[in-house]
DNA sequence: AAGAAAAACGCACAAACATGCAACTTTTAT
DNA sequence: ATAAAAGTTGCATGTTTGTGCGTTTTTCTT
């Protein structure tokens, strides 16, 4: 039996069933349990299977594995908290899409009184629960990955109203190119979002700096401030800082 | 039977009911409560759920439901998959409020190709799972307490757009009052709802046949289809079936 | 306030794991 | 043809992980 021919009938195995025993197939195959576990292993790192403790299961049967940003949120949640401090009673904020600022808002005290517009849906279903916060939900077509709306009509309402401050949520950013995002129609609406709000502050952890993406939401200096996991006094942060953005 | 398996199964059924005992789960995979209480330890780490005493609820769930209609899931839950046979391939549909709303789009066939207008939340929080499904969020004020909007934004778009059915949310229904509410706001964008649809449908628990609130939404003729968890047949529903709503 | 149900905790044991090593096979270079 | 090199496999080892049970603590119900 080679190696090869035993890890297609290992994937095959795996499209019919999702999920597989290593030590069912090491009987199925007569090798010892190493063997299967070696193939496994080779396997996974190929991005054929995702490995489990006793087996493997199928790629396409993990619901929503958002490792990354599990991992991520507890650096979030310490960006957040230096973000809260830049709210004050009686502000009208645009809350964007994104973790870091539904972090934010889960941050904020039960009696805070403010105004929020937001296209985030789970920003908006947390704010049911703060009695003195006016929430508004910008409508529109669902972007179903982000959790967000992007539709015509949010973006026409933006132009009726004004902000003191927006939370930009951000996929890169990088002193050159500025903030970008991986999406086109995403740009659009953020572009609306910077528009209407007399203060842009985004919160970008730090693994996002000096990245980019092929479209352009707009240049550094339109951001006023940026809040980030690092030390404020980084020399990292230098070049952001000489574009003229504050940093916390 | 393997630990991300079974941790799997937890989701889809949580998916599938928003709520879940572990005493119920423990039973279906024949495991020890201890087992299920750890997978659901972990599986709220990666927040993929909400734990609570007993069980677990899923995060699109807002548990600030009143407890009485916490308690009446298990029957929405039965009337709801009678709606759900109404329900074709390419519809548009406009899917309002309620709890009873909410169960109908968790019954929902993954695969099912829709195009969905809906002002609820959750709704919309859930409509983000399903791959081959077109949401669109109307917009507007948020009203904490029903986890909706009810702006004029929502309106106004609601008149350029018309859909084969709309699922109406509704608090009291009486023959001779009709479709009433306990709450002005929601009455102006249920009828803007109801005159954008071809069938107006809705789902009523036999608790609130024949009661009656302040604000009225519409005539009884004016909702084509009711759904209950009483037989179709039964002599209660005779004054509905008279003034010619349909009764499943 | 008391009793019941669920959760948390520590413990024990078995199953699954990683690792180094030796035996064996296949490939490659001379 | 043959020896060295590389690759593959199974085994012994010590470690980690997963599970169930008994006990204690917490939470819910009435």
């Amino acid at each position: 039996m080679l190696k090869a021919e035993r890890q297609n009938i290992i994937i095959e195995e795996l499209r019919a069933f999702n999920r597989i025993k290593s030590a069912d197939i090491c009987e199925l195959l007569n090798v010892s349990e190493d063997t299967i576990r070696r193939d496994l292993n080779e396997l996974e790192e190929k991005g054929q299977l995702k490995k489990v403790h006793g087996g493997a299961i199928s790629l396409s049967f993990i619901p929503s594995f958002k490792k990354r940003e599990v991992i991520e949120i507890q650096t979030k949640h310490e960006i957040a908290k230096k973000a809260i401090s830049l709210i004050q009673d009686d502000m009208v904020l645009i809350i964007d899409g994104g973790t870091s600022n539904l972090q934010l808002v889960n941050l904020l005290p039960q009696d805070k009184k403010l105004t929020i517009f937001t296209n985030s849906i789970p920003v908006a279903s947390k704010l049911c629960e703060y009695p003195n916060i006016d929430g508004v939900l910008l409508g529109g077509n669902i972007l179903r990955k982000g959790y967000t709306t992007i539709g015509y009509q949010a973006i026409e309402y933006l132009l009726e109203i004004h902000a003191d401050m927006c939370f930009l949520g951000i996929t890169s950013v990088d002193p050159e190119a500025g903030l970008t995002e991986a999406n086109r129609q995403e740009t659009t609406i953020k572009k609306a979002i910077i528009k209407a709000s007399n203060k842009v502050v985004s919160m970008v952890i730090s693994t996002k700096l000096n990245t980019r993406q092929p479209f352009k939401v707009c240049d550094i200096n339109s951001m006023n401030i940026m809040i980030t996991d690092l030390d404020p006094d980084s020399l990292l942060l230098n070049p952001y800082r000489d574009k003229g953005v504050e940093i916390y």
